[in-house]
DNA sequence: GATCTTTTGACTTTGTTTGACCTTTACTGT
DNA sequence: ACAGTAAAGGTCAAACAAAGTCAAAAGATC
């Protein structure tokens, strides 16, 4: 008998795939309803089965009229995201490294040459103006978070 | 489903763009009649989707034959830019404000929509990750990057 | 039976909606 | 002119409506 867990991890899927665009929005609440389950089950579902490093983004609102939204990342980045935003944008992000990271997204197209360079002004030491650990630290977020929302529009790849 | 306070927005933005001048006049009671809700209502959708940070102008008056005048203000300019620069960015920018001031760059066509939305995530706390008066610090220094950045190509005079 | 995964529930955080009460303004009758 | 009244809009806190977190309980696995 395959667990609660499996069987809405199944049925998200299932939406996903049918979505040309990878992308679903839906209710906590009512997908809980739907399966009779605690809410927080959905949660649950969520980071075990959608986590990153299998190729999703959750976002999410809360309050009146809040939604959860699921995105399927092309599978075209998804080597470059575990590579990049698991192994080097884990932790700590030099200056250095980070613009070689900047320069390198610029040239596979992920990154326009506007955002390339404003983001390498971002995460320039002058405008951080932190002390070292936390600096490197901040940099590494931003990085992921830019990554993060970068690959999120790359042209669609192949279906099932 | 989209909650009132979306719906509203939309349809006050929709008869702002139907206008050539960037203005309309409303009556409370009659909106909130429209949309069958309380007047106060009409007040949050005015003070979260229509403050000045978001290139806004609200204007009112009470009593028999009373009024609400929403103003569309103009296009940023180079100088209202430079104000915001020295002024609003001066210092310390919360993350309302910033998200405004985001909103209203991507309206005039100054951000693209993935140029908006990263920056929104970017100047969000979870990112910034420090405490109060060092947060809203660097959300100003990151914006006003940004803000030049973006403008660099209006700037007639400078060739780079 | 130790450990790993799943499931649940109490509590928190965030964003929205409402309602009771307040202030300002125009109009009306005297 | 003046007071009174009705007709706007304003404020604020409480209620409501989501979603998030965390730890403990319950099952599974070995």
């Amino acid at each position: 008998m395959s667990s609660l867990v499996d069987r809405i991890e199944r049925y998200l899927k299932e939406l996903l795939d049918k979505n040309p665009k990878g992308v679903i929005e839906l209710q906590r609440n009512e997908l809980a309803g739907l399966f009779e389950c605690a809410p927080s089950q959905i949660n649950y579902v969520l980071s075990t089965r959608f986590s990153l490093h299998r190729g999703y983004i959750v976002e999410s609102r809360r309050g009146g009229g809040g939604f959860i939204k699921l995105i399927k990342l092309p599978l075209l980045s998804l080597d470059v995201v575990c590579r990049l935003l698991l192994e080097e944008l884990g932790g700590e992000v030099s200056q250095q490294v980070g613009e070689g990271l900047i320069d390198r997204l610029y040239e596979d197209g992920l990154l326009t040459a506007r955002e390339a360079s404003l983001l390498r002004k971002l995460i320039h030491r002058d405008t951080l103006q932190l002390e070292l650990p936390e600096r490197d630290y901040l940099r590494a977020r931003i990085l992921r978070v830019a990554l993060l929302e970068v690959i999120k529009d790359e042209i669609p790849w192949n279906k099932d």
